[in-house]
DNA sequence: TTGACTGCAAATGCTTTGCACCATT
DNA sequence: AATGGTGCAAAGCATTTGCAGTCAA
């Protein structure tokens, strides 16, 4: 999703598209990883100052509930990571490095179906994290 | 997991077993849920009012570095959650009540190692949730 | 114009920690 | 006796919120 699209997200949810906000989402369509709120703010305040920490969590916890925008919270983090919506994916941590991949796998996506149903549950969102080590070669 | 089997390895593990440590480990292998640190502390203080908030978080925070506990952060929580750690499983959340259901499956622990292995990761921990509303019939 | 949005600083809530005392080994 | 464990209270940290001023629509 482009910064564009997501402007245009918000606009059509009836939000005033101010500075910070314009700001805050252009760090978020560019970023490659999944910052925390911390980073997204150090980032933000490279092309506007005057940008509030208090403003990046309530930006970025309208655009969780909007569904723009997801949050993570890896084990062993004691801060939420943010990321743009885009593919429906999932992650997987390096324990050593804190790096995350990501990866999709169809099967497993019909397998969450199936045990949700199963269970008598509509399935409505999902959370699937690998944590692992390098193999060596 | 019995509370005796969990006082003998946090007695191989060179542990004191004292009273805190003796009642906490009842309460865990006794919880049929997923009990918060407030509610192990709450359930701690009927059985020895002495008993600290510290202490839990303490106790919680050391069975869990020794594996025999298991620490969850579900979507939407601001607090921790425990579970004594038996059996692998995940866990289905119903996001209309709370209600957390345990599931295991077969087909998914293969697909997570052949994931990790295809990503050149050797899988060390995993995180599975599935969140749902319950079907009407 | 006006209600939504913002920065600031104070408040919250979960969790951790320093310290002096105490109990298990 | 030694040292690891505990309760208490204070500190930490990520996050939230009250408020008064500001700005997009």
């Amino acid at each position: 999703m482009s910064a564009a699209e997501l402007i245009q997200k918000c606009h059509d949810a009836g939000l005033k598209m101010t500075e910070p906000r314009r700001v805050i989402l252009d760090i978020l369509e560019h970023a490659k990883d999944h910052p925390s709120v911390e980073e997204v703010y150090d980032r933000s305040k490279k092309q506007d100052s005057s940008i509030s920490m208090a403003t990046v969590y309530r930006t970025l916890a309208l655009l969780d509930e909007m569904g723009l925008v997801f949050r993570h919270e890896f084990n062993d983090e004691q801060h939420a990571r943010y990321e743009v919506n885009t593919e429906h994916h999932h992650h997987l941590i390096d324990i050593d490095t804190g790096k995350v991949i990501e990866f999709q796998n169809e099967k497993i996506e019909k397998m969450k179906q199936k045990i949700a149903d199963e269970l008598g549950y509509e399935l409505v969102e999902c959370r699937l994290e690998l944590y692992g080590k390098k193999k060596k070669k």
